[in-house]
DNA sequence: GCAATCACG
DNA sequence: ACGTACGTGATTGCT
């Protein structure tokens, strides 16, 4: 419905919506592997405008290749940018595909940017004279300075998915500027982006102030006298430069052009054209979008939803469109929770002010959290029959743990469900919303707003929405996981459904009880160490300055690659090159190591600095009351199945020094307890054994060699009483590099050899294993023709780029191939195991489960059960899962964990 | 917000 | 000829 009869002509920015787009979303590709996120983002976006503005008139302008008269005004205009990437400039002719099949008119013109040509046609006289209200949509702000009573700017910001919409008032709460200045602005302030100079030394605010009082940039040089000191002198410096990076920034209103108004009418356009194009590029969600608001007004939806459901309901439902939440009310909630027992399942959602279900699409309801309502949920939330279905339920889990409630009935997490359809991208429900149904939705928004009464409604609605789409969600999710799964079956593999059913969700309640527990921590010892290394790092970071001979941040790479390699003359034959320039990082310093007796004092100085900030200095911060630090771990973020940890990462506690087996001694077992530790000995090259099923490699597991030790012997063709140190040292490296995907360059690094006698490894390698060979051959050559890699248990990462002209990003690619199937199915083991040692030990507190770290999870445990408990592990762990060759579990007992 | 570095498996 | 091992998270410096 349109607010007034006045007619509206959109101009689309196209370069600019195409490049925001494209730093702003995701690099997602069609199944082919062409790069599409930023068709995706302009298409997403002409389909919301459309929506949103329903415009009379629409056209869309590029820019054409080739120098602007900007160019020759200024030869470095625009010199510092860098050349779009081609995946990005690929994508522009996809998009102008998609503006015909709207049947939109382009303007381009040869020797100007696009935001001229929008300047030219807004100033059009034809707009004038039939008073056309013009929204120009764009990516950026640069056409602000178009903005008039009757020409607004809607341009995109943060992300896609927001858009604001500015009149000269907005212009104004944004710059304190009027539209017309903005060119004044870029005159003395410049534009970075562009390399439009402004006047040296004047910034935002002091652009802003001066034309606050003078009003422009001539009216500034006018009054030049009033101005005083400094800014005078900077002024009158660069003068020249101030005029014409005004003329740059301004944008022209006079480009000849053929404009006709009228053919740039919205018109009837074939919209199956549309649909086939969003098919090929795997814009499902767009479709969607598109057809089902086709034609449909607003008034009419409403209509039909009011179903007759709806008029029985007790509650009343509030919101628009087709979707509708109630407010519970304290006295209904009885009510409530007996409806919700009517229910088989329920997504449910909680925030700090209440939670939200859902069970029925586009309806869902909030209630807010009282001592009461929890209490009188309780039968619901643990009623394990009524099936839950939430997006990290390990929240929810954690939540109404907190409130003294056990969520039981953890059934369908979306979250998981869709980070198994997409690991190796980032798994956010904003994102999903997105791709599964093709709406917008803002997670946030309701994030920090103060709890008004206005503002708690706000809250509760957005949660409703939340829910509404979890619910949402899972249906469309579980759907492809099952389609994964039926393909699967015929090939008689294991199944993406049951991963999901089996592996991943039993896991929510595991880690969320994981992370409930926390791990104890001795402050006094965090305290104590931290105390020393502080006096000996002050003490190094003086003799590193005395020897460079000044002072310097010795933290800045920048500043000690110039002591090192400028002032102290330290050859650099052998030092690798970052973008920035010579590397400074430790595996570099080492070989130069004898060459100044100030490298050793920074290698001493990294690692104590390095320990004392990232551990010392900041655990303490984490502890909470009870003494115990909490970590999160995250299920949906490593691409191969494996969890991460964070806030704090408590999987990457220091071993390798001395002082980081010091901190280790400070995570200490509770009064009457103890730590047991069980950790998968080899279970990488276990599973690569297993995939691989190679003969010799089986065998010398089943017979209990020493793995790296029998490669050296194998390699070098000796016996195995032969092997020396060094030789088990690179064996060991190149046991590492089979399951890092290989490169003989990577190699020979770590096993510091030649790359030549890294090649010989790897070939007596290959000849002496075959079956790795092959089990490597074979996994790249599938992860090619699929297009993925896999486990054992189905879980898959795509890898698009397996395919990418440029060899370099495809032999990227085909490492992850071969790494993944082997660091995910250890992975998948390990969750396994974690889930058959908790149920083992679920519902008594005398064994808690408090840390995993990837081939290791530790316990803590009362004290006389250790001896049991660690037997009972080994047995289980070893037995959770079938291999060609024998899984081995080593247990320790300790009462910190440097002592295991 | 990115680069460089380094902690872990 | 090119730049490289796989998977994470946290810190500091710098723009």
């Amino acid at each position: 419905m349109k607010k007034n009869s006045k007619k509206r002509l959109i101009l689309l920015d196209g370069n600019a919506i195409i490049h925001r787009s494209y730093h702003a979303l995701p690099p997602f590709t069609t199944k082919k592997g062409e790069l599409v996120n930023a068709v995706y983002g302009f298409s997403s976006t002409l389909i919301s405008v459309l929506d949103k503005f329903k415009p009379d008139y629409i056209v869309a302008t590029f820019d054409l290749e080739g120098p602007t008269l900007r160019h020759e005004q200024f030869k470095d205009y625009k010199a510092t940018r860098v050349k779009a990437p081609d995946d990005l400039y690929a994508q522009i002719e996809r998009v102008k595909e998609v503006v015909r099949a709207f049947g939109i008119p382009i303007y381009e013109k040869q020797g100007f940017e696009a935001d001229d040509v929008i300047g030219s046609i807004s100033r059009n006289s034809q707009l004038a004279t039939r008073n056309l209200e013009v929204i120009i949509v764009t990516g950026d702000l640069d056409t602000l300075q178009l903005v008039d009573d009757r020409t607004k700017v809607y341009a995109m910001s943060r992300g896609i998915s927001k858009a604001v919409l500015y009149d000269e008032k907005k212009v104004g709460e944004r710059y304190e500027l009027k539209p017309e200045q903005l060119r004044d602005f870029k005159g003395l302030r410049g534009d970075a982006s562009d390399n439009i100079p402004g006047v040296k030394g004047i910034g935002e605010k002091g652009a802003i102030n001066l034309l606050k009082d003078y009003g422009s940039l001539e009216e500034i040089y006018k009054n030049i006298g009033k101005i005083k000191g400094a800014l005078k002198e900077k002024l009158e410096k660069d003068k020249a430069q101030a005029f014409l990076s005004k003329d740059l920034g301004t944008i022209k209103t006079d480009v000849p052009l053929e404009f006709d108004l009228k053919k740039s009418k919205t018109r009837e356009f074939d919209k199956n054209e549309v649909r086939r194009i969003f098919q090929e590029l795997g814009f499902y969600s767009l479709i969607k979008r598109f057809f089902e608001d086709d034609g449909q007004e607003e008034e009419v939806r409403l209509a039909e939803s009011a179903h007759p459901d709806d008029r029985r309901d007790k509650f009343q439902f509030n919101g628009v469109k087709d979707f509708k939440y109630r407010m519970i009310a304290e006295e209904d909630i009885d009510d409530f929770v007996r409806e919700v027992e009517k229910q088989k399942e329920t997504a449910v959602s909680a925030g700090e002010n209440g939670m939200a279900f859902s069970w029925k699409t586009g309806r869902s309801s909030f209630v807010k959290i009282c001592k009461d309502s929890l209490e009188r949920l309780g039968v619901v939330l643990e009623n394990e029959k009524i099936k839950k279905v939430g997006w990290n339920l390990k929240n929810e889990y954690k939540f109404f743990n907190r409130h003294g409630k056990n969520l039981r009935g953890i059934y369908f997490d979306t979250m998981l469900a869709y980070y198994l359809l997409n690991s190796g991208e980032k798994i956010e429900i904003e994102r999903a919303i997105a791709e599964e149904l093709g709406e917008e939705f803002k997670e946030s928004d309701s994030g920090q707003i103060t709890l008004d009464s206005f503002s708690q409604e706000k809250i509760s609605e957005k949660l409703s929405q939340k829910v509404d789409y979890i619910w949402k969600l899972r249906e469309v999710l579980e759907r492809k996981i099952r389609e994964i799964s039926i393909s699967q079956e015929k090939e008689r593999k294991a199944r993406l459904i049951d991963l999901f059913y089996k592996v991943e969700v039993p896991l929510v309640e595991v880690l969320a009880e994981m992370e409930i527990n926390g791990v104890r921590i001795n402050k006094i010892i965090f305290d104590g160490i931290s105390e020393k290394i502080g006096q000996r790092v002050g003490k190094l970071e003086d003799e590193i300055q005395e020897s460079a001979g000044k002072k310097f941040n010795v933290n800045s790479t920048q500043q000690l690659r110039e002591i090192l390699f400028d002032n102290l003359k330290i050859p650099t034959r052998d030092i690798k090159k970052t973008k920035t320039g010579y590397s400074t990082a430790a595996s570099e310093l080492e070989k130069i190591r004898n060459e100044h007796k100030i490298i050793g004092k920074i290698e001493e100085y990294r690692e104590l600095f390095k320990l004392k900030t990232t551990y010392l200095d900041t655990f303490p911060g984490f502890i909470e009351e009870d003494g115990r630090i909490r970590t999160t771990f995250n299920q949906a973020v490593a691409a191969t199945g494996r969890l991460s940890s964070e806030h704090p990462n408590l999987q990457n506690i220091p071993i390798r020094t001395d002082l980081g087996k010091m901190i280790r001694t400070a995570f200490e077992a509770e009064e009457g307890r103890i730590f047991v530790s069980a950790d998968y000995s080899q279970i990488d090259l276990r599973v690569m054994a297993h995939m691989s099923g190679d003969k010799k490699l089986t065998e010398a597991f089943w017979a209990g060699e020493d793995i790296h030790t029998k490669t050296a012997a194998e390699i070098n063709k000796i016996a195995h009483s032969k092997v020396t140190q060094k030789m088990r040292r690179q064996a060991k490296a190149l046991n590492f590099g089979i399951i890092y995907g290989m490169s003989s360059f990577g190699f020979s690094q770590s096993a510091d050899i030649s790359r030549e006698e890294a090649k010989k490894f790897i070939d007596n390698y290959m000849k002496e294993f075959p079956g790795v060979a092959k089990f490597i051959r074979k996994t790249k050559e599938d992860a090619r023709a699929k297009g993925y890699a896999e486990t054992e248990l189905g879980r898959r990462r795509y890898l698009p780029e397996i395919n990418h002209p440029n060899f370099q990003v495809q032999a990227a690619a085909e490492r992850m191939a071969t790494n993944m199937p082997i660091q995910g199915l250890a992975a998948d083991i390990m969750k396994l195991a974690m889930i058959a040692v908790y149920l083992r030990y679920k519902g008594s507190d005398d064994v808690r489960m408090i840390l995993q770290v990837h081939d290791e999870i530790i316990l803590e445990v009362k004290k006389e059960m250790a001896e049991k408990v660690s037997g009972e592990i080994k047995e289980i762990m070893e037995k959770v899962y079938k291999l060609k060759v024998p899984l081995v579990v080593d247990t320790k007992i300790g009462l910190n964990w440097g002592e295991l």
